[in-house]
Formats: C-alpha cells, sequence, structure tokens
DNA sequence: TTAAAATTACGAAAATATTCGTAATTAAAT
DNA sequence: ATTTAATTACGAATATTTTCGTAATTTTAA
C-alpha cells in the first residue's frame, strides 16, 4: 500500500470504512450497503469510488463488467492520521485528555479496561 | 451554553479552539493568531466568525467599533461529539483499540500513564 | 465638523464535496 | 446477430466551505 496523505472526505471514509471491514466489493454491493442506512444514487457511490480511484485511497479490478474496488490505504494508518488530527487539534495533543474522555464514555468493558492496564503497564517498562 | 449539534468546519474549529485557549477575542486578536501558522485575511476570518454566530458557536457583544467573540459551545461538548464521531467512525465502536492507538503514538509521560491507570481503577470500581 | 482610519456588512468568486442524469460501453439473454 | 440489462464514464447541477473585495458604518483624530 502506497504511503500518501490520507484526507477522505465524510462519504469516502464510509466506504473505505466498509471495504475495510468485509473486503473488495463491487459498486452495487457498496451502494446497497449504504442503502441500509442511508439513500443514495447508484451513480453518486460509484462517482465517489471512481474519485478515490484518482486520489489512491482505492484500487480496483475488472471482472466481468463490473469493478471490484479494494482499500488501498490501511486501516491503521488512516486511524492514525485522523487520531493525531483530534489529539493535536482539541485535545490540544494531550493523550491523556482524550483517552479520559473516550474511557469516560463507558464503552469499555471491564475485560477491556483490564487489556489497557496491562498495556499501560507494557508502556511504562520500555520507557 | 446551547445544547446543539456541534459540527464546526476545519476553519471553525481552529477559531473555536483559540477561544477556549485564550478566552474572548476581537477579530482583529484572532487574525493575528491565525497568521502565525497561515496567511488569511482579515475579512476571511470576520466572516467565518460571522458566520459562527449565526450557527450559534460564538456569541459576540460590542466593544467600541469592535465586536468581541465568545464560544458558545463547551469544549467538552466539542471534544465528546467529535471523539464520539472517530470513535464510531474509524474505531468500530470500540474505545479499547482507540486508547491503544493513542497512547501507543507515544505522547503520554510516564506519570501521565499512571494517572491513567488510577483512573481506570476507578472506572472498575464503579462498574 | 470634517477627514482619516478601522471595523463590520454584504455579496460574490473560488475551491471542494455531493449528487445524479444521460450517454457510452459491456456482458448476457434471446 | 440483435436485443436487453447492467455497469461505467462523463459532465453538470447543487451544496458547502473558504476566500476576499467593496461598500457602509463607526470611531478616532485633526
Amino acid at each position: 500500500m502506497a504511503k500518501l496523505k490520507i484526507k477522505p472526505t465524510e462519504g469516502e471514509l464510509e466506504i473505505l470504512q466498509m471495504l475495510w471491514n468485509s473486503g473488495p466489493r463491487s459498486v452495487r454491493e457498496l451502494n446497497n450497503e449504504l442503502n441500509n442506512t442511508k439513500p443514495v444514487g447508484y451513480t453518486t457511490t460509484l462517482k465517489i469510488l471512481q474519485i478515490m480511484s484518482e486520489k489512491g485511497l482505492v484500487t480496483r479490478i475488472k471482472d466481468g463488467r463490473n469493478h471490484i474496488y479494494t482499500a488501498a490505504v490501511e486501516q491503521k494508518a488512516a486511524q492514525k492520521q485522523l487520531l493525531d488530527k483530534l489529539l493535536n487539534g482539541i485535545f490540544g495533543g494531550s493523550a491523556k485528555k482524550l483517552v479520559m474522555q473516550a474511557l469516560g464514555n463507558h464503552t469499555a468493558s471491564r475485560e477491556e479496561l483490564e487489556e489497557i492496564k496491562k498495556y499501560i503497564e507494557q508502556l511504562e517498562e520500555t520507557k
């Protein structure tokens, strides 16, 4: 996967998310999935994919008359970039504030909290 | 402060950040501060502030011939909203993944890591 | 009181993102 | 081969955001 500025728009990110979660798909499949949550025309989805292709966010191969699209950027790289932006933007660069706010929303289970604690201890060792 | 959908644009967020950090300011002051990092015309800044005012993101009062702008949304509310969006978007709703990724970027000091651990322990008690 | 300087208001141009209609192409069905 | 159905390509309309020029207003200075 190429290294590039990953700056997907709202709509592009929605599609990337689907590609990461469920693997390469045709325009038809992606459009159907999008329509589970909101009405969007087929050619709209197609157009966005064509633009993403130009930007290098996805690649595509022919399969019969279809094009099968694949994410061309790694989810982790996108996560890092968007997280950094949020961190340096509204959280003033404080990972602590961001983390506490994230955990405070009570979306992590006890098991997950334990894992995070262990991870922190690991980090402390290597510092 | 009113409760509203906080969906600032990139430029609006930049200004909110300054208002949160340094308190109410005039257009001139905000524009000067913006120009520390990038060139932007005075009327551009003014226009964005006027739009923000219409949206309810800021309030303003007259002071001589100036308008003094104040953030009308709380930083924490904006943080929560943007964090939730990132969490449910690219992190699939997993606070654990987000937190680990944030900490993995090595932007937290040992002391901060300790504080986070204590915070997690608090959370575990109340679960 | 008039002139000068600074600020705000207004509107519109430029840039970006989203949407989709229609034409062209391709593959499948008859 | 011809028709039909589906997909892709293209271009344009719409919406949003960013930008700033110019006019109107307001304050300050002379």
